[in-house]
DNA sequence: ACCTGAACACCGTTCAAGT
DNA sequence: ACCTGAACACCGTTCAAGT
C-alpha cells in the first residue's frame, strides 16, 4: 500500500509563496520551507530543481495576473493604463517578491509574452512596432520602479503631507495614499505626454531629427 | 613601532564596490572580501558594522552622485530631465548595486536628501507641495524602473530590432540603445504630461474632484 | 590598536541509504 | 517512488586570544 505523497510542487510553490508574503525574501530558506511542510530540506529537491527555480515560479505565477485584455477595444490610452494598474496591483499583493525580481532576466518569459500583447495592442492601435516596443518598456519601468520605491521612498522633512506637525513619519495609511497617487500622477502624465506625439493617424510624424 | 594598519573603512568600501562590480551583489561575501584585502573575515568588523551597512554606504556614495543643480535656473523641466539623466546615469555605473536598493528603505536618508532638492526646486517654480512630492516620487519610480530593467525586459519575438532577422537575440548593443531611447522616451513623455497640469500660474488649476 | 582562530548558527545542494 | 541522514562547501557574525 504505497502511502500519498507528501509533497507536490504546487503545495511547495504555494508554501513558498505565504513564506515569502510572511517573513520577506530573506526569510524564505530551503530549510524552514520544509519545516513548514513537516519534511526536512533534502526532499524538496525531488519536486523542485533549486531555490532560484522555485522563486521564478513564484514571480511567473503572479505575472500571469497581469490584465492586458484592455486594449481590445483600440483605446491604447485605456489598454495602457488597464494593464499598468493591474500590473501594480498583481505585485502589491506580493511586495516581498519584487525584489528578486530585480535580479535580472530570471523571469523573462512571462513577463515578455505580457508585453508582447501590449505591444501588439500599440501596432494595433497605429504606434510604429519600435515605438510599441518603448512604450512597453517604459511602462515596465514605472510599475516596478512604483513597486519597489513603495513606502520606501521616504520623503524626509514635509509637514505638509500629515495633517499633524508633530509627526516625524508619515502614516502608514497616508504614505500608502501618497504612493498610489503618484503612481497615478506619473501614469497619468506619462500616458497624456504619449498623446502628443502620437503619429501619422491622427497627427503629423514628430520632426526626424530630434 | 606601530604597524601601520592594514585595513580602513573607506578601503574596505572601494574594495566591496569593485567586488560588486565585479562578481555582482552575490558574489559579495564578507569572506571573499577579506582574502581580497588580504585579511580575514573577522577584521572587517573593526571596521564595518554590518554587511548590510557596507551596502548601504556603498548605495549611498552613489546616490551622491546624482545631479540635483538643474533645478538653479528655474526652469523645472529641466531641472527634472537633467537630475533623472545623472540619476540614471550614476545607477548604470554600478548596475550590479541596484537590486540593493530594492530591499526597501535601507537607503532612505541619502535619497531624501536628494529628493528634497527635487521637491524644493519644483515648489519654487509653482508646484503645490503634495504634487511636488508626487513628481519626485515618480521620478524615482521612472529611474529605479528603468535601471533595473535594463536588459531584463527581454522583448521576445520582434524581428524589427535587430537588423539580421536570423537573430533571436538583440544584440547588446542594440539592447542598450532600446533601453536609453525606452528611457529619454518615458522621461520626455512624462514631463510633456506634467507640463499639461501646471498649475495657478500658467494655467487654470486642475478640476478639484477627479 | 589591530588582526586572527575558532566557534556558533545558519545557508543551498547532493547522494547514498532507508522504507 | 518518496523521504531522510549525513555530508560538502559555503555564509554573517562574535569573541577571547595573540601581537
Amino acid at each position: 500500500m504505497p502511502r500519498t505523497p507528501i509533497l507536490s510542487a504546487s503545495g511547495i510553490r504555494t508554501a513558498a509563496l505565504a513564506l515569502v508574503d510572511r517573513d520577506g525574501l530573506a526569510g524564505l530558506s530551503m530549510r524552514k520551507l520544509a519545516a513548514e511542510l513537516g519534511v526536512r530540506a533534502a526532499s524538496l529537491y525531488g519536486h523542485v530543481a533549486t531555490k532560484d527555480d522555485l522563486l521564478h515560479d513564484l514571480a511567473a505565477g503572479i505575472l500571469e495576473e497581469v490584465d492586458v485584455s484592455g486594449f481590445a477595444e483600440g483605446d491604447w490610452r485605456h489598454g495602457l493604463t488597464t494593464c499598468a494598474r493591474s500590473y501594480r496591483a498583481a505585485l502589491a499583493e506580493h511586495p516581498n517578491i519584487v525584489p528578486f525580481l530585480a535580479y535580472g532576466p530570471a523571469h523573462r518569459e512571462t513577463s515578455s509574452r505580457r508585453l508582447d500583447v501590449v505591444r501588439g495592442g500599440l501596432v494595433a492601435a497605429g504606434w510604429g512596432r519600435r515605438e510599441a516596443t518603448m512604450i512597453a518598456a517604459s511602462l515596465v519601468y514605472l510599475v516596478l520602479g512604483a513597486a519597489l520605491s513603495s513606502f520606501s521612498s521616504g520623503f524626509s522633512g514635509d509637514q505638509a503631507l500629515h495633517p499633524d506637525p508633530g509627526r516625524a513619519e508619515p502614516l502608514p495609511s497616508v504614505a500608502e495614499e501618497l504612493d498610489h497617487d503618484s503612481f497615478e500622477l506619473a501614469l497619468a502624465a506619462f500616458v497624456d505626454g504619449l498623446a502628443l506625439r502620437v503619429p501619422a493617424d491622427l497627427r503629423a510624424p514628430q520632426v526626424d531629427a530630434g
